[in-house]
DNA sequence: CCGATTTTGTTCTCACGTTCACAAGCTCCT
DNA sequence: AGGAGCTTGTGAACGTGAGAACAAAATCGG
């Protein structure tokens, strides 16, 4: 057995095999880094050529390999197809997990027709949608079938990941639907917070956020001076305090 | 003037009014929740409020309005309408940011009639492709253009954030002519790495890695013991080190 | 006017993430 | 066989982020 393992300060809390989520993030970066290199019929490559390809510095793809074994060879470098498969095995995209997409608007349409998920590990089982005079339509090889299928369609064909791509209204009421059907991983589009009990992991894309990070830098970068002036404070801060601050009633 | 401050290990390194990284992440996610709460004519909310609203513990969001200014009032909580404003001004939303859209495939269009742009202060000024069967088509209340009028366009309408949506191939290519064009802030949904000179802000959306991170996690769920075995080293580790690691390649 | 109550703003401490720098280990050449 | 030259894997230092906890400030009731 292992001697006593006492806490060393700053070091990471893992559990047995278990990968830091800041190398969790980046894996699927690797992975597609050492398909490309792959593809380029480059078989071998050293963790400089790697971090280039991948956009990171060299020293922290060593230590995020370092957390998956030691799949290099010191003097030499990495062999592109065998380290791709220890990525691809880690990250569990050696097996297919079954994906519903849930709201087929104009991005649910788009997620559909996107040939990146096949190709990586994910089948899209269905698409869902509650809307009548969507339902039947044809969309590449799929038929779009009602909501109300869900839990049918979750059980027989184990899926585990569900995508959220309806508007922000009937986002939680759908992700309560999945989450009863036996779903237990959710990627949302839906510019709202989800709510989800323990065990179940969310994820959130959100374009317009991304597009308001990059316009605070873009602001502090095109005159720094030529932020408008900080304006009075309101009137509305005296004599509103009997107005009871009502808890929640957004997004719980 | 104040006493030679001196740096205190662990704080973080914030240049005069800057604002940390994970911060100005969450900036726009709060401002959701606000908006949010004044529509359902909410006047005023604790920071416990928004935090369930926002989704984060409220400690870490009086952190992060700390980082703005003192807009709270101690015993009450914060104005919504007066927080909302100064967090929209902070993040740079008062203004108008002009955007202009690569790549006008499924997601492009998805993109295109996505009314959570307008709203939020981003004003899509024009829908660019390269193949000439695309361009004319009409999306909305827009035209496509075609991509060789990009540099005429960013530099009459003042652009300076570009969306890129075409495929991986083409993506490099369509980032160096933006940037080359004067825009300096990207969000790239093409899977690959681009390179930017400095200067250049560029933020990546990728959804078959955000799946890919939801497999990791529920690979781990479903039965630790099922990993399958390691696999044999293979054979082709011998006698390959005369082959040059070519530099980059990829991403470069 | 004063104390009780509420809620912010901030400090302190710990955990996490990144980077540097170097020993260990592999290959090749003489 | 032995040394030179690379490249990995990792220990240690540093910087950033999160959360608990509390003092400061505001309102309310008597």
């Amino acid at each position: 057995m292992t001697p006593a393992r006492s806490r060393r300060p700053g070091a990471p809390t893992r559990t047995e095999r278990g990968i830091p989520e800041a190398t969790v993030a980046r894996l699927p970066v690797y992975l597609r880094a050492l398909t490309a290199l792959s593809d380029s019929g480059i078989a071998t490559a050293s963790s400089e050529d790697l971090a280039t390809a991948a956009g990171v510095n060299s020293a922290k793809l060593r230590k995020d390999l370092s957390y998956l074994g030691s799949y290099g060879t010191r003097g030499v470098g990495y062999d592109v197809e065998y380290l791709r498969y220890q990525i691809a095995r880690e990250i569990g995209v050696t097996q297919d997990w079954a994906v519903v997409i849930v709201g087929i608007g104009n991005l649910g349409h788009a997620l559909a027709n996107y040939s990146g998920f096949g190709t990586r590990g994910f089948r899209i089982v269905a698409l869902l949608d509650a809307d009548p005079s969507l339902v039947g339509e044809r969309i590449g090889e799929m038929v779009v079938r009602d909501f109300a299928e869900l839990e049918e369609i979750v059980a027989s064909d184990r899926v585990s990941i569900g995508v959220i791509t309806t508007p922000a209204g009937p986002a939680q009421e759908v992700c309560d639907r999945l989450v009863a059907a036996g779903v237990t991983s959710i990627l949302n589009f839906a510019p709202v917070v989800l709510s989800v009990p323990d065990g179940v992991d969310i994820r959130k894309v959100d374009l317009s956020i991304e597009l308001q990070i990059l316009a605070y830098h873009e602001q502090r970068k095109s005159g720094e001076a030529a932020l408008p002036e900080v304006p009075e404070l309101p009137a509305t801060m005296n004599g509103l305090t009997d107005l009871p601050s009502v808890g929640g009633g957004v997004g719980a």
